[in-house]
DNA sequence: CATCTAGTGTACCAATCGGTATACTAACCC
DNA sequence: GGGTTAGTATACCGATTGGTACACTAGATG
């Protein structure tokens, strides 16, 4: 594997594991087998590094949430395409997805933080617009997309999170359930 | 003001805003206006300071929320007292309680993490004897508990996390909504 | 073959990191 | 008054921090 891969599989795991700011430069490039001006030489700065993760190895998710959050007149179709797709990211990429709830919710002013904002702005937006327009189908909705997107991430997040702490199992069971009691919320 | 006090104070503060590993102990005793010795007379080392923080700040969280899971069966309104508790609490607490959610999804090898650890699953260990003894007048939750425990500390620590965001509001409304939408799903 | 560029290693930088040795002061108790 | 103790300041420690200057090599290109 070339050495740029090296850096970014190790500040992966480095990053979820102890967190951005607790990782040095020198721990890194220790970690990938490679010295410090290469490692600059790719990525300018050890942000640079944490900014490539999530444009290379994150983006690829909000595209296939976007596609499965196409909106086609059937809300627990789609929201169940969200779902399972959000799941499978995880469980896929578990420790680049523990590394993202973890900066998600890191302090405001964390230099982490400001790398994953545009990601967690763009993840809302797509499911805002979902219930947007699910709203003009269902006339009990009007003027809540807001909420319901709130509610319906942090649910994902929320699931995602204690799976990786082996308290919950991300199956096709709990999506159903979900989503059936998503839709009680809705329809009352 | 003490000093002891003030470090505990600016610890909160900068700790919540820029996270534990990115604040140094200089910049911590310039905040409370002291010199480290002073800092280390009191606390030991620099975790010392997250500790006593949890231990003497975020303790009364827990037994007022202890107070308000104790179940007398009636559900509702033992969900209802732990929702408004927990809000009230994060409300006039808001630094201190952003630093909790902040520290509770850190990775979990981060040294911020362990000093979280015992009061996570504290908090867990209330709601989820809530939901056990509730299981027994309920025939159709027996053998949940444990399930609805981390979907409704999820689902509180979720709306909090929106409202430091200011994209919802803790209020009364948003109390009520969340019952009758966790009632359905156990109902069902 | 000559040149250029991407990539990489050695060695280094000032600044900051968490933490401490020591001495001093003020308040207390006997 | 003598001794003890808690609290605080000056000054310092070795280690590590993020980052870089510079020299070198290998491969591509003319």
């Amino acid at each position: 594997m070339d050495n740029r891969s090296k850096v970014l599989n190790c500040a992966v795991t480095l990053f979820a594991q102890k967190g951005f700011d607790a990782v040095g430069v020198q721990e890194l490039v220790d970690c990938a087998a490679i010295t410090k001006p290469t490692l600059y030489h790719y990525f300018g700065n050890k942000r640079g590094v944490l900014d490539t993760i999530f444009v290379e190895r994150f983006q690829p998710y909000l595209n296939l949430l976007a596609q499965a959050a196409d909106y086609q007149h059937d809300l627990p179709l789609c929201l169940q395409n969200v779902l399972r797709v959000s799941f499978d990211f995880a469980q896929r990429n578990h420790t680049l997805f523990q590394l993202f709830l973890s900066i998600t919710n890191a302090p405001d002013k964390s230099e982490s933080f400001a790398a994953t904002q545009p990601y967690t702005e763009r993840q809302f937006q797509i499911i805002q617009e979902l219930f947007f327009k699910a709203a003009q189908d269902h006339g009990n909705m009007k003027g809540r997309h807001n909420a319901y997107a709130l509610t319906f991430i942090g649910m994902i997040n929320t699931y995602i999170f204690f799976s990786f702490h082996n308290q919950i199992e991300l199956n096709e069971d709990l999506i159903a359930r979900s989503i059936q009691q998503f839709q009680y919320g809705i329809y009352s």
